[in-house]
RNA sequence: GGAGGGGUUCCCGAGCGGUCAAAGGGAUCAGACUGUAAAUCUGACGGCUCAGCCUUCGGAGGUUCGAAUCCUCCCCCCUCCA
């Protein structure tokens, strides 16, 4: 067999491709242009996209778009609901091989640099959260303030306490969430790996723009294109919504919770803006910290008008 | 023309003789991240040959051992009276 038809043979084991990249990179327009030029099929890694009815503030693609290149894990919740990295390590795993098993390739798609580093590399087994414990501890730092609760920490789960700051509310909470939950601290769980792991080789791409300040360009016409097409309208009705309320983990979302001060007169439109845009360049910057620690990541330039070709000479050379 | 108020480091804004490269907030940059992650948090943030030095607080002078802070003149901005 000629080394040419082992590399063919070879494409046809199991892989995935995932494109990652900052908010506005142009990942969705990419990764729709590659699903008529191989046999992929799109699974979404976006924890503002699973939510059902926002659709314009998350940037999802329109519905034609979407019947051409079905995106998975996408509008798989209520905005009421939650979500969470441990659903979707769950859920992308059984999309990938759904899509492995029919001969495809599964195309990651998105920008949540967690839900990615939980799918490849694996989450501890820890409890899922618990509502009624979260509320509990929320009401006792109501009381006593965080500080307390990081000293208790410190009392039953040193490591944990020595690694989240004092000012990481939402940390503190977890740890001691996981300790309530389980009677044990958290760091001892952490040190046990999950269920299996998880073993598809991946092709990684990260698309970005070359300069700092063209991503916060696009950033830019991308917002003002958002409240075009009807982002205040799109909050308002959600808003409207008796079972909505601003504390949702989808309602603290990028532009939905700047537009959400806004209709409630706090700020005025240029304010929203204004914070909408700071907090999506702030946004965009957090994820590439995730992406810059990405091991055999392989970048490619957002602005390259060359970019599709460029991508697809890649993927040839490497699968 | 007259009476007040004000011009501070990218922006807002405190300071009102020394302890001020100048509070606080915003922006920006860097980083952390195990079931909330588009979240939450940390750090840096005038310059340098960086435990010290240099240049900043509208401009130019002056007082003082010492000024962003006091005085004089000038330039802008705001409010009110003409």
């Amino acid at each position: 067999m000629s080394r040419d038809m082992r590399r063919k043979s070879s494409s046809r084991a199991p892989l995935m491709i995932c494109l990652m990249g900052p908010t506005g990179a142009g990942k969705t327009d990419l990764a729709v242009r590659l699903v008529s030029r191989l046999p992929v099929e799109i699974v979404s890694v976006d924890s503002a996209m699973v939510y059902r009815g926002m659709d314009i503030g998350t940037g999802k693609p329109e519905r034609i778009v979407l019947t051409e290149a079905p995106h998975r894990l996408i509008d798989i919740r209520a905005p009421h609901e939650t979500y969470s990295a441990a659903e979707f390590c769950r859920d992308a795993r059984r999309e990938i091989d759904d899509i492995l098993g029919r001969g495809g390739i599964p195309l990651l798609v998105g920008g949540t640099g967690l839900y990615f580093r939980a799918l490849r590399q694996g989450l501890s087994r820890l409890p899922p959260a618990n509502r009624a414990v979260r509320v509990h501890l929320a009401s006792q730092a109501a009381a006593a303030g965080w500080g307390a609760l990081h000293r208790r920490l410190a009392e039953i789960d040193p490591r944990a306490a020595a690694r989240i700051h004092p000012n990481d509310p939402q940390r503190i909470q977890r740890a001691l969430e996981v300790y309530e939950l389980t009677g044990r601290p958290m760091s001892q769980q952490l040190e046990v790996a999950g269920p299996e792991p998880f073993t598809t080789p991946a092709r990684v791409v990260i698309l970005s723009p070359g300069r700092r300040s063209s991503l916060h360009g696009h950033i830019e016409c991308r917002f003002n294109r958002m409240l075009e097409r009807g982002l205040v309208e799109e909050v308002a009705g959600l808003r409207d919504r008796p079972e909505i309320d601003r504390d949702l983990p989808s309602m603290r979302a990028v532009g939905y919770r700047q537009v959400w001060d806004y209709l409630e007169g706090r700020v005025d439109h240029a304010t929203m803006r204004e914070r909408s845009l700071a907090a999506t360049r702030q946004l965009a910057r957090r994820q590439l910290t995730w992406l810059r620690a990405e091991p055999e990541a392989v970048w490619v330039d957002a602005e390259d008008p060359a970019v599709l070709s460029k991508l697809l000479n890649h993927l040839d050379e490497v699968g």
